[in-house]
DNA sequence: AGAATCCGGACCAATATGGTCGCCTTTCGC
DNA sequence: GCGAAAGGCGACCATATTGGTCCGGATTCT
């Protein structure tokens, strides 16, 4: 199935709380779990995983929390699956090193290449904003 | 992580052998597993998940197997994606009977949707020929 | 000092996926 | 008619991935 894993739904989501945010008004990960019903152990996990990216600025200690590191416009979904889910492959193959005994010679491994850039493009250029 | 199974997979590339071979002149499973090295049992699973949709034709008995039902250029990615792994869709709560208390107001539900039914275009549009 | 917060990683649990097996039906060729 | 070669169907298990928890440590504010 293709399918966003639910780490970078709670990825969006979260991004979506920060985006609603005034600036310099920086909110918790046990702020956003609770107004979004987000898991509350995996939230901050996640937005550490967007902080070091430098898709969000984290401020530790007492008032710290998460604002967005850019702006919502130069924030894609694309992004935010790659700082959650790591690299952005839509066949096996092209995840591993090459270790793909079959795929090396069966065809199909470049035409769905160039369809998995197709839709890297369109997660990468539908921004946090636009949704 | 956006990724097609393993099982699709295998469908496109037995769908890209079956597109080989000469007119009326069946392959069957184990011919095609054989061939691009697919696990032995689970390439017949696959081929009836296409049958039933219609996008292969099945004979039985002996000298049976499968041919494509359809021209190469009439199949699409999208359909060998829903045939073998049931409905396309790109998030959770879009999947089981909206049971899904968080995404409900979210508000990245009805965007996110919109962009799987990009993605989904964009597969549907992409036909087995031209793989 | 102490509370709130982020950081990092180890760890367990649930689910999804990949893969196997057995039995049945259909078809062909002898 | 019989047996071999296929596909059809579903139950089942194994493994991989994912989702989620926990704990100790570092940092910052009051």
């Amino acid at each position: 199935m293709i399918r966003l894993s639910k780490t970078a739904d709670y990825g969006l989501i979260a991004l979506k709380a920060l985006e609603a945010q005034p600036d310099e008004c920086a909110l918790s990960a046990r702020e956003i779990s609770e107004r979004w019903h987000l898991p509350v152990d995996l939230t901050p996990k996640v937005l550490r995983k967007l902080a070091r990216v430098g898709l969000v600025a984290a401020r530790r200690g007492k008032n710290g929390g998460y604002r967005l590191a850019r702006a919502a416009g130069e924030i894609t979904v694309g992004d935010v699956v790659r700082a959650v889910d790591g690299d952005l492959a839509m066949t096996h193959c092209r995840t591993g090193a090459g270790d793909c005994e079959l795929i090396t010679r069966c065809g199909i491994r470049d035409p769905l290449a160039s369809l998995n850039a197709e839709v890297v493009a369109l997660l990468d250029r539908t921004t946090l904003a636009s949704l």
